[in-house]
Order: structure tokens, then sequence, then C-alpha cells
DNA sequence: GTTCCACGCGTTTTT
DNA sequence: CGCGTGGAAC
């Protein structure tokens, strides 16, 4: 089996599948077979009777892709997968914790906080400090401990020589504080604290450095600090770390991903030397090679230049639009003709860089008829009606869990408000107990309601504990009175739906699990357990699959529901158009890709304009969009577009420029907008348009202003002088006419937006 | 305790 | 322009 796979493989991909000489960092170009490379490489592994299934640890960033990874191997190999540890950084990171949940000082159960709990935890934190948040703003202070927890630092470890962030860093060491009573974590802990265990504990770190003698990961451009500092310490004096990644694909800075950890890599782990997998198996060469000029640009690459042997396909298709609704009308009509020439529709992707921008996208789509599925976006367990049964489930499961007692204990309303919340939460503090706990001492200071609520919570734990899993979910929808309350509300019937999905999601994935504990191990192999009862450590391994076989369906269930989408669910509509921000198209491929809203300002975005690395981080997101395209390529972009109720002008992105002209094929140019739309209802549409454009003068990246004659001298990036601020630079502009703003960047006064009729800006 | 309106804000996002 | 948050009125 594996020997017919092998073969099928060019030459570089064989020579990475097979290396065996300490680390190696495979710089995998789009498209170039990188996930075949991976799963051959384990399968490899495995069948070399060498590697034990058991010392393999493989990490990817998405369950979407460790899912798929998982799948493959299992079609290759005949064995029992369970002991590979196979999934993303933060599922394997709370394998590890609720393993080892003494040693972490967690309780078993301990939950995990989503973006929204984290932040209303830290919201109910700076209350009780009586922090003015209209000062320090929430949000900022989530940012704060999420980037330092993605840098491996603790409260006590940021340097504050300066002073600057005390109260922020104060902040994130009662924010832990309050987790750690709580017994939740959020994203970051869940790899911080795993990290810190290791450190902490010899036993676990040599026992797990010396089990994972092969570690894989894929998208390494995509880790942060954190990650890196995780895998290091897993790994042991004589590693076998697979690192699979691409520089020109590094889209996710912003969020603390770090491209140079390649580099890092490559020196700390001594890699040997780099394998390129230079060879394209999924665009025609006219897209391949507009990808490649393009990204030729950008400096500080690794280097890697894509090929293929497909042939060269048709050119880019080039539309300028007069404004966004001519450009989404196009769009839409060369869409019709393409499924009426049979494209599948699923196979054609509409992206774009910013959500913003899907609107008027699915309002032209829609009113043609045309199915349509926007990708990303809302999460099925992110849905208020679900959140809030989750939070039943949560409270019965950990009764420390303030954040979601605080969800429910008014939900459905039962008369309980603000007021009685304050009385528990002081007595709360005085016990040092959780919200729910103080119940017990509140002693007839509070009305009955609270107690109904306690006796509720009581009972639905009493009688479902004993239930299967669906069993329970749909106990406590009917119990918490979530039912009744959105049968009676008058547009609850979706949110009933999606109630009753949940419950289907609960007893999926019961059986799942099912399926997944009795794959038979009868395949004339050592099991997984005997394979591990061999290993030195057997007593600590022992004590992981106990402690793993232990874990509660609903404690199980409710990480489920934390750390995966849900999208599985969300998988209707094979036959629609896909819609997505180019972020997350990145993995993914169509035979038809349209690239939209191609413009200066929005594609590259203004604001990495003005960011570290911001340019080349966006021309990266351009390579990732362009690579997604099989077959057939189409840019667009419009010289007006609204955007928060007025329009705005544009001018077509810089990266249509950095693309050989023989590339491009312009089918359209603005001015034919007016007579080429087939929607004849438009036809009013286009008169006011022809109208505006008499009477107003555009210049593309150029204010208009009737006040200022030399208006088109202010554009971003000129340096100007103000009376009273001094020199600056422009960064930015908006509107138009009297209307005109310019955003300065001053040398010493900050950054501001001054009106061009009132502000008096001299060019320098 | 609930409801409604005003205000502010608006790149990308997985876990 | 359109949404979500929060404060004030009922």
């Amino acid at each position: 089996m594996i020997e017919k796979i092998f073969k099928s493989l060019n030459d570089p991909q064989k020579e990475a599948v097979s290396y065996d000489d300490g680390s190696m960092l495979v710089l995998a170009g789009a498209g170039s077979g990188k996930t075949k490379v991976l799963t051959t490489r384990i399968v490899w592994l495995i069948s070399s009777g060498k590697v034990n299934i058991g010392s393999i640890l493989a990490v990817t960033f998405t369950n979407k892709a460790s899912k798929e990874m998982l799948l493959r191997i299992s079609s290759l190999v005949p064995y029992n997968l369970r002991g590979m540890w196979i999934g993303t950084f933060h599922g394997l990171c709370n394998r590890m914790l609720r393993m080892h949940h003494k040693d972490a000082a967690l309780p078993e159960s301990f939950q995990i906080l989503d973006v929204q709990d984290q932040l209303s935890s830290i919201k109910r934190l700076m209350k009780t400090k009586n922090i003015d948040t209209e000062i320090i703003i929430p949000k900022d202070v989530q940012r704060f401990i999420n980037s330092a927890k993605e840098q491996g630092l603790r409260a006590k470890d940021i340097d504050d020589s300066e002073g600057f962030n005390r109260k922020y860093i104060d902040l994130y060491d009662a924010y832990d504080d309050q987790c750690q009573r709580e017994g939740v974590v959020d994203f970051g802990e869940l790899l911080l604290r795993s990290l810190e265990l290791l450190q902490r504990n010899n036993e676990l770190r040599f026992h797990y450095q010396d089990r994972f003698k092969h570690i894989l990961i894929d998208e390494f451009q995509d880790t942060n600090a954190l990650q890196y500092a995780w895998i290091k310490l897993l790994s042991n004096k004589d590693p076998n770390v697979f690192a699979v990644g691409d520089d020109d694909q590094s889209i996710y800075g912003f969020r603390g991903a770090d491209v140079s950890n390649m580099e890092k890599f490559r020196k700390e782990f001594k890699v040997k030397n780099i394998i390129r997998l230079e060879q394209n198996y999924r665009s025609y060469g006219y897209i391949l090679d507009s990808a490649n000029a393009l990204i030729k640009n950008n400096n500080d690459r690794l280097g890697k230049n894509l090929w293929t042997d497909s042939g060269m396909g048709d050119q880019i298709k080039v539309v300028e639009a007069l404004d966004d609704s001519f450009e989404a009308n196009w769009l839409v009509d060369e869409i019709s003709s393409l499924i009426r020439s049979n494209v599948c529709p699923s196979e054609i992707a509409i992206l774009y860089r910013s959500n913003a921008q899907s609107r008027i996208l699915e309002h032209q789509i829609n009113k043609r008829g045309i199915s349509y599925r926007v990708y990303g976006g809302f999460r099925f367990y992110d849905r208020a009606e679900i959140k809030h049964a989750l939070a039943y489930l949560r409270l019965i499961e950990n009764s420390n869990d303030d954040t979601a007692f605080l969800r429910i204990v008014n939900f459905p309303p039962r008369k309980i408000g603000v007021k009685s919340v304050e009385i528990l939460q002081q007595i709360a503090s005085l016990h040092g107990c959780s919200l729910y706990e103080s119940i017990n001492y509140a002693e007839g200071k509070l009305s009955k309601n609270i107690k109904f609520f306690y006796d509720l919570i009581e009972k639905t734990r009493l009688d479902s504990v004993a239930l299967p899993l669906a069993n329970m979910v749909d106990l406590v929808i009917k119990n918490s009175g979530l039912l009744e309350y959105y049968a009676s509300e008058r547009d609850g019937s979706e949110r009933l739906e999606n109630l009753k999905e949940l419950v289907t999601a609960a007893s999926g994935f019961l059986s799942d699990e099912q399926i997944d504990s009795t794959i038979p191990s009868d395949f004339g192999i050592a099991s997984e357990q005997d394979q591990i009862l061999n290993s030195k450590n057997s007593n600590i391994l022992e004590e992981d699959l106990k402690a793993e076989l232990n874990l509660s369906p609903l404690t199980k269930f409710l990480t489920h529901t934390s750390l995966e989408s849900g999208e599985s669910q969300a998988e209707v509509g094979k036959e629609a158009i896909q819609l997505m921000t180019v972020h997350s198209a990145k993995g993914l491929e169509y035979d038809v890709i349209f690239i939209t809203g191609l413009e200066e300002g929005l594609f590259p975005h203004e604001n990495s304009l003005t960011e570290m690395d911001g340019l080349e981080e966006e021309r990266r997101l351009m390579y990732v969009a362009i690579t997604r395209a099989k077959k057939q390529l189409y840019f667009s972009f419009a010289q007006m577009r609204k955007l928060y109720g007025q329009y705005r002008y544009h001018k077509k992105s810089r990266f249509i420029e950095e693309i050989p002209n023989e590339n491009l094929k312009w089918v359209l140019s603005a001015q034919q907008n007016l007579s080429s739309s087939s929607d004849v209802s438009l036809n009013y549409v286009i008169n006011q348009k022809k109208q505006t454009l008499h009477t107003e003068n555009f210049y593309s990246n150029t204010i208009s202003s009737s006040l200022s004659k030399n208006s088109s001298l202010y554009k971003i990036g000129k340096t100007v002088h103000h009376n009273k601020f001094g020199n600056g630079v422009i960064l930015n502009f908006e509107g138009s006419g009297s209307d005109a703003r310019v955003e300065v960047k001053f040398e010493n006064n900050g950054t501001k937006w001054l009106a061009l009729s009132i502000a008096k800006l001299d060019i320098v």
C-alpha cells in the first residue's frame, strides 16, 4: 500500500516523506501537495515498523485540517489510531491538561472560555474593581491579556519599567485569579498552562519528550511564540520535528503569528537543508505566473518559485466597475453565465478583503435567486440560544463557573434582577465562593426566586446524571424553560430549531465517540494498550489512558462546543456558490475564483499601510487569494464604493499593477458599465449615476474638495503643515466637497481627522 | 424588571 | 449605513 502511494510522489515529496535524519523544514508552496506529504509521512513512519503509533504527535491549526489528516491516514493504515496525538494546538493542550489536571491545578471538568465569555469575564472583573470602562476599554484589556499569553508571559513577567501598562498588568493578574477561582481557562491559557506544566514537572516533561519521537506541524508560518515554545519543550535533545509551512502564506501576523519562527526553527533545530515543494498541481500557468510575479515584490522571503506542467489556461479577467453595485451586478451576470455553461456552483467562490463587502454581493445574488453560502461568520455554538443552553450544562458540570451562572440566572426571565445578583456577589466574595454556592449562605436575604433557580439546577443535575448525553441536553432545554420561552417568542422558531439541532449534535457526538472507541484493534499488530505498556513510562501512560476514559461525556461535549465551530452542521447547500473573506479561503481551492474590491485602501487595506510589515502581509494575502484558483480567475474593482454610509473613491489596487499585463485580460471598463447591465430595473440607477458623473469630479485617491483648489495635492503619504499641530503625514481621507476630511499623523501631536473646509493644511 | 432608543463604531480570525 | 452596547425611562 505505502509503496504504491510513495511511487506516486514527486522527488522532493519523496525526500520529505522518507526523511530520516533529524528535524526537517519543508517549504510547501500553495497547491504543492502539502497535506499529502504530511499524511504520507505519518503512514510511512507507521508502516516502517520502527515507530509506534503512540509516539507520533501531529499538530494543525484548524479542526478541519486535523480531521482531514486523520481521515486520510486511517484510510491508508489498518490500525487503531487512538494512541496517536493528532489535533490542534488547543485540542492537544486541552487533552494534556485534562489528563494531568491535578498537576496543572485545574478541576477535572474545567470549562473553556471563548472570546465572548472572556470579554464578559473581564467586564465583570472591572466592575467589581470599580474601574471606569470608559477610560480603560475592556476590549483593550482583552487584547493585552491575549497578546501577553501568546508571547508566553504572565502578568509578573511583563516589563513595565516605563510604567505605561501598570493598570493592564494588574487587571491581567486579577483576571487570571478570577479564572482560577472559577475553574475556567481561555484559549491562550490552554497553551500557556500546558507549557508551564511541562516546564515545572520534570517527570511529565521527560515522559512526553520520550514518548513523542516524531512531531509534525502543519502551517508552521502561523505559529506564535507560545506555540513555538511548546513544541520546543516537547522535543527532546534529538528532535525529529517535521515542520511544513509557506512563508508566502503567512497572513495572521496581526494575531501574533510570527513567520520568523521558520528561520528560528531552521537554526535551533539544526535543519540540514530545506526541502522545497514547488510543483503546483492546482492552478493553470497564467494564474501561477501571476502569483509568482506578485509575491516577488516582497522582501525577506525564504524564496520559492511555483511551476506547473498543466498548461497556461486562461488569462485573468479584469473588471473595472463604476461602483460597488455595478461590480456586484457584473459578477452575478458572469456567474449566471458560468452556471449556464455547466460550471458547478459550488466550484465558484467570491473572495473579499473585509466582511462588510459581502452585504452588497449577497443582495445582488439573492435578487437573481442564485443559492449561495457565506463562509465563516457566526459559529453555530455562538448563537445566543445555544450559549444559554450550554451555560445550563456548564453550571451543572461546574458550579464555580460564574460566567455561566450570570448568563442564565435570569434567563429565561425569572425575576432575578441586578440587585439580587449584587447581593450574591457580596456574599460570594465574603465567603470566597462561587455565586452559585453563595445562594446557600444567603439565608432568607433573598427572594424565593433565587432559591427556585438553585433547586432547578440541582434537580436537573440529579435527573440528568444517568441519562445519555442527548437526553441530558434535551432535559436541560426543557427544564430550564428555554423551550417554553422561545416557543412563546414572536420569532423564536428559528431559535427553537437551533436548540433541536443542539440535541442532534449531542446525539451525533455520542455516537462518534462510540465508533471511535470501538475500532477493532485486531489487525494482527499490538493493540494500542500493548504498545503503550511496553513503554518505559507505563505508569504515567496508564494514568493518561484512565484519565481520558474517565472524562464524562458532558465534559467532552462541552469542550467540543468551545473548541470547534460546529461547521459540520452547516454542511448544507452543496450546490451553492461560496462567499468568504480571503483569510477564510486559505487552504481551500475552487475552479473559479473572483477576487473583488481590488482597490487601494481596501485591498491593500488602508490600516495595513501604517503597520509594520503591513503591506507585505496584504500582498501575501493577495497571493493566497490568487492561488486558490484552479482554472479561472477574475479581478474586480470599483471606482467608488459606499462605505459606512458614504461614497469613497479609490484607485485600483497596486496588486493589479504588480502583475504582468500579458497575464491580464481587461473585459470591462467603468464607461462600459453604463451599457452592459442586463438588468433592466437598474436603468434608473444608471441614469442617476450618469448624472453624478457629470456633476462630480473624481480623482483617484485624491480629495476633491470644492473649497480647496489644489485638492489633488492632498494624497496619502504627502507631508503637510498645520499651524497648531506642526508637520504630519496624510494617512487617509474621506468624503468629498465640503465634507472632505483628511487623517493626518502629526510628528508630535498624534493622529487627527481634520475637515479640509476648516483646517488650513499646507503641503510641505 | 423590562424595553426602548441613542450613541458609537466599523480589517483580517482560529481556537 | 447598520449593528451592538448601555443607560435611562416606563
